[in-house]
DNA sequence: ACAACTAAGGTTTTT
DNA sequence: CCTTAGTTGT
């Protein structure tokens, strides 16, 4: 039985799945039919004979490759044996840990999750004792942003600075000594953080001629999924794993490129057909996800991109769904808004058809203690996860002790109960175990600290007989439970749950270091029976890839979405831009855009106006219908260019702000000076004069002369 | 000298 | 709310 390509693809899928030999681009516009492509190109190569084994196929999430994975073997009719899949760190770290001895870790590495980084940094920084008592010195969040940077991007340090974070020049020399000490820190503790995974690879991928050739000859054909979002260590990466077969096909949109900030090169897919000659190049334009009506809001996201996309989506899809803009009185109000638009889609479709989107982890607060309320069942993705969760880190650095015991961080975390042992000690008794003559200091200690003892003591029996990856687990999570009821009074029965989520992760595991580099590399663990009726919250960028029935973007308004942060540079805000397309692209029938009017802030206690998003000012007013909430709870249609007014007649709208759409700040736009950098025109004051609101300086009054506007 | 406690300041996005 | 700097206590 063969597969009917022919029919089950239109012409530019049929082309990209068929052209299996030299390199391929695909240029993927959202909901284009991208998985679809690779998933039979997948089956139309077994099919054709390649033995899957010789195909590599690295995409953005594991679940990603999985996913694709299952449903061409659904296809096929049989499985996929022997391919390898999942995100390039994945590979990396498998890679690496295969040939652990030529990076010069005899006996293994241990990988570094950003909490671990960030602890790394502030060790080190203290150790070098810079910035002792400067307030103003960058807190090692910033610190390791700029560091991992700087590397991801293959700049010096103070390209970086200079460019996006001018104010923190001065800094520029201890922040390459915090640098250059934390690379010494990692090797001396057999540590790998995520950029270390890619550079390490490409190192031995370029030194390890042998190598080298045995995984190019192994996959013979590769595919690379979300190829805007690769930086030019995976470009480099992906040319040495092609090799002279040249059976390559990368798939992507410049369109929704969201992860420059961490050091990804849209020129990556631009310059594609450079590195790769001969490549041919095949667009996706066809849209099968969502009604036309959509598309139109979403092109015109792209219409003020400043970087214009050659590209204009169009969809046959049948529906009459016009997107609709809400204006809740404030952040308050809209969680109660959503909530009642939840409900009444949910008539509609099923509830794990419905997601609510925003633009950072905090933003869904509100709406997740409204709906715990109601008792609406709800997943959320971004934000916290469930590896990042204090009680199960605990029981990670113990698990990490086991294998790895030079590992510093683990250390400390695993120390850190013990009363009586602060940093300093825990630095002690580091030492004292890793050198011959510290068995006193030891012995010491060990009298004088039960807990201590108690844990040294476990840890031994447990490396003196390893145990499976499951057997380890049970033995640590009962050693730490006393600890945890200790530590956590107030919620410990859930976090019990969580530990004994992970001994149920454990036990399809025969091997530690592969379990515990998963628990870092892929956030939340699958959940077993994902509740069909859930409701999705989830951050833009952990919604990529992904679609709904029905979307909701809240926080639609400046400061949010865009970020506050990205404001200040053009190319930042353009990224902001790319995701509120992939946002609003997220959705194939209703999509609405949660704009509130006031937003509370904490500083002063009270609820202060909020511009309208740039993104959503901008849009034409015949592409969306607008609500406005009134004072007496209720939403109403409002405004004149709406298609149809069914709307009830409640009276108090009248009393409510006005529309700001007319004011001159968004008109006047955005500017550069060369002291106070990017400011945000808010009124033109007299002939030559602008009042600028500058973040970091405040509200300024400046002459025209002096600012380049933007 | 170091750990534990307390008050205040600041919040993007992710492998 | 979660981190961190400053203060108190051992």
């Amino acid at each position: 039985m063969s597969i009917d390509l022919k029919n089950e693809l239109n012409k530019a899928q049929y082309e990209a799945v068929t052209t299996t030999e030299g390199p391929v681009l695909v240029i993927a516009g959202a909901g284009s039919g991208k998985t679809r492509t690779i998933v039979y190109r997948l089956a139309h190569l077994v099919e054709q004979g390649v033995d899957p084994a010789q195909i590599l196929l690295l995409t953005f999430t594991r679940k990603a490759s999985q996913e694709m994975l299952t449903r061409a073997a659904e296809i096929l009719g049989r499985p996929l044996d022997g391919t390898s899949g999942g995100t390039f760190h994945s590979f990396a770290f498998a890679t690496l840990r295969r040939n652990a001895m030529d990076l010069g870790f005899e006996s293994g590495f241990t990988l570094m999750d950003r909490a671990d980084q960030e602890n790394a940094v502030r060790d080190v920084r203290a150790e070098l004792e810079l910035g002792k008592g400067d307030k103003s010195f960058p807190k090692k969040n910033t610190v390791l942003d700029l560091i991992t940077k700087s590397r991801n991007k293959e700049e010096p340090m103070d390209a970086v600075v200079q460019r996006e974070a001018y104010h923190l020049s001065p800094y520029v020399e201890d922040l390459e000594a915090i640098a250059r000490a934390y690379a010494i820190f990692k090797k001396k503790h057999a540590l790998l953080d995520y950029d270390d995974l890619l550079f390490e690879l490409d190192k031995l991928l370029t030194k390890n001629e042998p190598l080298r050739n045995q995984l190019s000859t192994r996959y013979r054909y590769i595919m690379v999924d979300e190829y805007q979002d690769t930086n030019l260590v995976q470009a480099r990466i992906v040319k040495h794993l092609v090799g002279e077969s040249g059976n390559v096909m990368a798939v992507g949109d410049d369109a929704q490129s969201i992860y420059a900030f961490r050091g990804a090169n849209v020129d990556n897919i631009l310059k594609f057909p450079e590195i790769f000659s001969g490549t041919k190049i095949v667009r996706l334009e066809r849209n099968y996800r969502s009604v036309q009506q959509i598309l139109d809001l979403t092109n015109h996201i792209l219409d003020n991109a400043r970087t214009k996309f050659d590209k204009e989506l169009y969809s046959d899809i049948p529906g009459n769904s016009v997107p609709e803009v809400v204006y809740p009185i404030s952040d308050q109000t809209q969680a109660k808004l959503v909530l009642d638009r939840i409900l009444k889609l949910s008539k509609k479709y099923p509830l794990n058809e419905i997601a609510v989107l925003f633009r950072a982890g905090y933003q869904s607060f509100h709406l997740e203690t409204s709906l715990a309320r109601l008792g609406v069942e709800y997943r959320k993705f971004g934000g916290i996860r469930f590896n990042e969760a204090a009680h199960v880190k605990d029981v990670m650095s113990l698990l990490r002790l086991c294998v790895n015991t030079n590992d510093l961080i683990a250390w400390q975390r695993a120390l850190d109960h013990v009363k009586g042992v602060g940093p300093k000690t825990v630095a002690k008794i580091y030492e004292a175990l890793h050198t011959d003559s510290g068995g006193k200091y030891l012995t010491k200690m060990r009298k004088k600290h039960e807990a201590l003892n108690d844990l040294l003591n476990e840890l031994d029996v447990i490396r003196k007989s390893p145990l499976t990856p499951a057997g380890t687990l049970d033995r640590l999570i009962s050693f730490y439970q006393p600890i945890l009821t200790e530590k956590f009074p107030d919620d410990y029965p859930k976090r019990q749950q969580g530990l004994d989520q992970l001994a149920q992760i454990a036990t399809s595991y025969q091997d530690m270091d592969q379990m515990l580099a998963d628990l870092s590399l892929e956030g939340d663990p699958d959940d077993k029976e994902v509740d069909e009726e859930s409701v999705v919250l989830s951050t833009v960028h952990s919604a990529k890839g992904l679609e709904w029935k029905a979307v909701i973007l809240i926080d639609l308004v400046e400061d949010r979405f865009p970020s506050r942060r990205a404001v200040q540079r053009p190319e930042d805000l353009e990224e902001e831009r790319r995701l509120m397309y992939v946002a609003c692209t997220r959705a194939k029938e209703h999509l609405s855009l949660f704009v509130p009017k006031t937003i509370y802030n904490r500083y002063n206690g009270s609820s202060e106006p909020a511009m309208p998003s740039p993104f959503v000012m901008e849009l034409p007013n015949d592409c969306f219908e607008r609500f406005h909430e009134s004072y007496s709870g209720g939403i109403e249609q409002r405004k004149s260019a709406s298609v149809h007014a069914k709307s009830p007649s409640r009276a108090a709208a009248s009393a409510e702000p006005k529309q700001p759409s007319g004011k001159p700040a968004t008109k006047l736009g955005y500017c550069n000076h060369k002291i106070f950098g990017k400011g945000k025109i808010i009124a033109e004051i007299g002939p030559d004069k602008y009042r600028i609101n500058f973040p970091g300086f405040g509200l300024k009054v400046i002459i025209k002369d002096y600012v380049e506007l933007l």
